[in-house]
DNA sequence: TGTTAGCACTCTCTCTTAATGAGTGCTAAT
DNA sequence: ATTAGCACTCATTAAGAGAGAGTGCTAACA
């Protein structure tokens, strides 16, 4: 069957409607709201065929049609048109970049707050790229007689620490010395790229303190563990309960499960590697749990290197012209927010 | 009029027949499953008695009685007997404290994990009082040329940091004679006594790099600052949900809410000084949307000293007994946890 | 041939009503 | 002082009746 221009004209009425009010639309409703010309008739015998395309989907028979998870697709890729935003809106995030800050965790953790404001959906933001960011200085400072504490800093400013135990009889100098070597070694480096081996050759050649050394590279390792989750940033988890379809308290609860799942929601927003936007609707989804939802990301970088991901996570009527916009807008602002900040 | 034996005796029937099925206790149920040996119209007597007395209440007239937040009160006061963790629970959580950790977050992360799961309400843990902890170590280390971080290293493995920006021209040199002047200045201190008053007299005298001194002020400000929020741990916030009680959307949306404004958990905690288990129910909390559930606090210490606190949150018919001998177990078992791990 | 008016039909949602049942308070007997 | 008996109250549940929204089909129309 052809999807001829009155189909889409249609198809994009019923999905613009059944977004902003959650109810199946009628044939009714479209000829009168978005007036084509056309009788209510006329549009029930389109609708019909839009549903045989898998467009529309019917809840039950005598009840308005609701775009199908396709449908969705179509209206996104082909029907879709950029959105500003309100100056007003421009004007709030800029306000928040402007002011100073110390530590840039809060930039990630302000950024996901915007994002859920604006949207009114749950924001999931990723911390920089551990695996891209370069080690500025390592140290091992004693905290007491029993307790050393590894530092690792990054040029991005995050601080990646471990408690190890020193041996007895370990002072200062030899924990400087080691410092010194450890910086001489892995200063500079991607945290990606750095190599244990010299390390664990050190150790080997050792007779004594090799259970330090242990430790210590242990922690290391642990420090530049890449998957880290604690670098997931969320805003605006309760944003669901403003949806009817999630007024249900089980699904509810199921949502809120799933986001404290901070390695999901990691994996799920590190997978998207590509620049820019990128929206994944419902069935689309890999992870089981999220079919239900519809989900946005963007890219942010530094000096033109992606750094990381922010994603959008809304139910599938979800207001995708809106939230694409803004994701757009979000992803460049932020960008150039950390590169200014960074460039050297 | 007297609180008798028998009164006491049906008072206790009933709250704990209200705090297991959460539905109002009628005669007929006391005395069948909790039979004292006087028959129901006996007990409804006493239940006009004891509801005159402000220890009960009745949602309508023809309904069975419920606890009033007096009669919770008498209750844990009174009626309440210890109740011994059974040998899985103490297993499973000495387990838990057994592994060894490289960061003190994860073992306060941990506490409130356990907490949540064993008694299944919200769990909240703050972390070491910043104000009782001792600088070990204060460095600036070069970022980049335009970035330095600050880091002050406590005794208890917690770094604090913050991106100071540097003046054009200064070199490592300068940063390090810095960091010798900061260590000189604060090492071994508390981060309660620490001033600045030193600190700002140097800059008065300083002609050069006065700017670069205010921001290191502020930075240092900023990193011993006791209020940060930063150190609230939540577990289970979802576990509300398991309540019949909190199934309307609304209060468990209000809820969450709350549990989001880590400021106001903060104070809620950081006011109980007293060592020990505390209980405070319904109408007596401060705070206003508290109003409608219990909190049950225990303080933990390192060597005899309180550093912390942790609260279970939870429906005001909650299960005192339990989650009393719980919270008074995981405060011991955290505070012998921490000291042996910073015995000096 | 495409469009439209008309109409019977379907299904959900809401409102009403009646029945059920748990629980009480009071009275009178033990 | 205790208890059996009983009338009364109130929430909850189930069933039934409309109302209303929307459809698909048919037949008429341009």
């Amino acid at each position: 069957m052809e999807l001829g221009e009155r189909k889409l004209q249609i198809l994009q009425a019923i999905i613009e409607d059944y977004i902003t009010t959650g109810e199946p639309v009628g044939s009714r409703t479209i000829a009168k709201k978005y007036g084509i010309g056309i009788s209510p008739a006329t549009i029930r015998n389109e609708m019909a065929d839009l549903e045989e395309m898998g467009y529309l989907e019917q809840p039950h028979t005598s009840a308005g049609r609701i775009p199908s998870d396709r449908g969705y697709r179509l209206y996104v890729d082909r029907l879709i048109k950029a959105e500003r935003l309100s100056i007003n809106e421009a004007n709030y995030i800029k306000d928040i970049y402007d002011k100073k800050t110390r530590h840039i965790e809060q930039v990630i953790f302000q950024t996901s707050k915007i994002l859920s404001d604006i949207t009114n959906y749950t924001a999931v933001v990723l911390g920089p790229k551990l695996s891209s960011v370069l080690v500025k200085h390592i140290q091992l400072v004693p905290i007491d007689n029993r307790f050393a504490l590894l530092m690792v800093v990054t040029n991005t400013g995050i601080v990646r620490d471990a408690m190890i135990p020193i041996p007895q009889g370990v002072g200062v100098d030899y924990l400087t010395r080691i410092s010194n070597i450890l910086n001489y070694l892995y200063r500079d480096k991607n945290l990606g790229e750095i190599s244990l081996d010299p390390l664990i050759e050190m150790r080997d050649e050792m007779i004594q303190n090799r259970e330090f050394f242990n430790s210590l590279v242990d922690a290391i390792t642990e420090s530049i563990d890449i998957g880290d989750i604690s670098e997931v940033y969320l805003g605006g988890t309760t944003n669901i309960f403003n949806y009817p379809e999630y007024q249900d308290i089980l699904k509810a609860k199921e949502f809120l499960n799933l986001m404290e799942q901070k390695e999901l929601l990691y994996k799920l927003l590190a997978r998207s590697h590509d620049k820019g936007v990128s929206v994944t609707i419902g069935e689309e989804n890999q992870c089981e749990e999220l079919r239900d939802f519809s989900i946005i990301t963007a890219t942010y970088n530094i000096n033109g290197k992606t750094m990381g991901t922010m994603g959008i996570i809304g139910p599938t009527r979800m207001e995708y012209s809106k939230t694409i916009s803004v994701m757009d807008f979000m992803g460049k602002t932020l960008s150039n927010y950390l590169t200014r900040l960074f460039k050297s």
